[in-house]
DNA sequence: ATACGTTGTTCCGAATAATGGAACGCATGG
DNA sequence: CCATGCGTTCCATTATTCGGAACAACGTAT
């Protein structure tokens, strides 16, 4: 499962890093990593000169700004995501709940960019984090719309169970009605208390995002859920004509190619 | 300069591909590095499996989504940012324009928190950049407060030219004055158009930051100067108690040791 | 249509660079 | 004061990376 080799050995190192809420030593991420401790402070120093990891005053280990550049850098990078964010603030600002942009990047949904409410429900999911496909407002709209975009669940055992042909005409029907709407719900099925509504976002007639509003479910039933709806539409509509005024940009192939030399 | 490491190699194809605006094949990268195709190869192909990488539909490499994590990580675990956000957002709220935490980190100041405010000038430098020492009013306050934070410009050509003596005592009084006020301006001296006041974050009696207001320069002169610094320096104040109240922070110390042999 | 210049990818012998145990100096604390 | 933990350095061994050459697949110009 995990070829071994140096890079693989730094990344790994980095991830134990980032999993950790405080610095670490040494000691620890050998042990943590079946590492003997000569190789990790090999590994530290090399991250550390490029300043992946830093060093505090009391010699342990933490993750290094130079991620934050290049982590930024790569939402930056997202023409998607320079065009959404204004949108999603002032859907968050008018809503007052937590709104994110979530889109499929390498068969995996992915969390975007996050504008955050009043509320208190704060940072559900993070920034840069995956989101499964099912159970999800953008999940829905990704498998009604374009489930190409998504990777198959590592195949693997493929549902053994039976279905049974009304659940299957049920999930038709469901689906027809998020691509005829453009809009899918999520209430609790992914996080108890939970509810989610998100809109498709094109570039053209391809879908290229999931634009998503958060709220607790209790919060929901004391609020015009048309209204939300209207709402969410009329923000991804508007990201939908802002995107489709550039030139393609697929997730994917880059347009002018401008030449590059 | 370049210790040559494999993970030091990765690291350079990182920052490169971070550099490049669009995506890159191969070659490109080989060309740029100078190093054979076979070799990036198999360097990409190792950071792609931990997500650091990613391959678009036409086979060109840019910076993956794993960085996005890893980078947000980094800033959720400044406890400063934790502690100042709220602050930050409360104070761009109540005076409409954009405000920024900056805080030296390796002797470099750098973007740790942004919040946008409600007028045009929207995301002047972004979260995780580098600012000036000498001209913006975040580098001010650190070099009147805490000079040591900062790492001198890179030696090299010290500025030859000689300095006048009513210049430097001008320059003292400048710094002796933000010593007093705990409070420094930038007006047009980075950005033509752009004035900044910023107020000192103390953690105990130590600087650990700068609270920086943004403002178009032509929009300050419709408002009361006083006003705003007195908004900038309560938000600092309200900052340096609460982060009084933790113990002391793991702050700096980056000097990748210099040594490394 | 053919020939060419690319591209990304695979292979394999050679040599370099990573490996990890052992020893060192330094703190902490029982 | 010795015991235990830490981070760091050293070095012979070996596994790993290296990188040229050969490959197939496009895209372009002849």
């Amino acid at each position: 499962m995990d070829q071994t080799g140096t890079i693989e050995k730094a990344t790994d190192v980095l991830f134990f890093l980032h999993r950790q809420s405080a610095g670490c030593g040494i000691s620890d991420i050998g042990r943590a990593l079946d590492i003997p401790k000569s190789s990790v402070h090999r590994l530290l120093s090399a991250l550390a000169s490029r300043g992946l990891v830093e060093k505090d005053d009391t010699g342990r280990y933490r993750t290094g700004m130079a991620l934050v550049a290049l982590g930024l850098g790569v939402l930056e990078r997202e023409p998607i995501v320079q065009v959404v964010r204004p949108i999603l603030e002032q859907l968050a600002l008018s809503v007052g709940e937590t709104c994110f942009l979530v889109a499929a990047r390498g068969g995996r949904l992915r969390v975007l960019e996050k504008a955050e409410g009043t509320g208190f429900l704060r940072a559900a999911p993070q920034v840069g984090a995956e989101v499964p496909h099912r159970v999800t407002a953008a999940g829905k709209l990704y498998l009604a719309l374009d489930p190409e975009a998504l990777a198959s669940p590592v195949d693997g055992h493929s549902s053994a169970a039976p279905v049974r042909s009304e659940e299957v005409r049920d999930g038709d029907r469901a689906r027809i009605r998020i691509q005829e709407r453009g809009l899918a719900w999520n209430r609790d099925e992914w996080i108890a208390g939970l509810s989610v509504v998100a809109g498709a976002v094109y570039m053209g007639d391809r879908l290229v995002g999931a634009l998503a509003l958060a709220l607790p479910s209790p919060a929901l039933a004391e609020r015009d859920a048309h209204e939300l709806e209207q709402q969410v539409k009329a923000a991804a509509e508007e990201a939908s004509s802002r995107l489709s005024g550039l030139g393609r940009v697929p997730g994917s192939a880059w347009p002018p190619a401008a030449d590059s030399r």
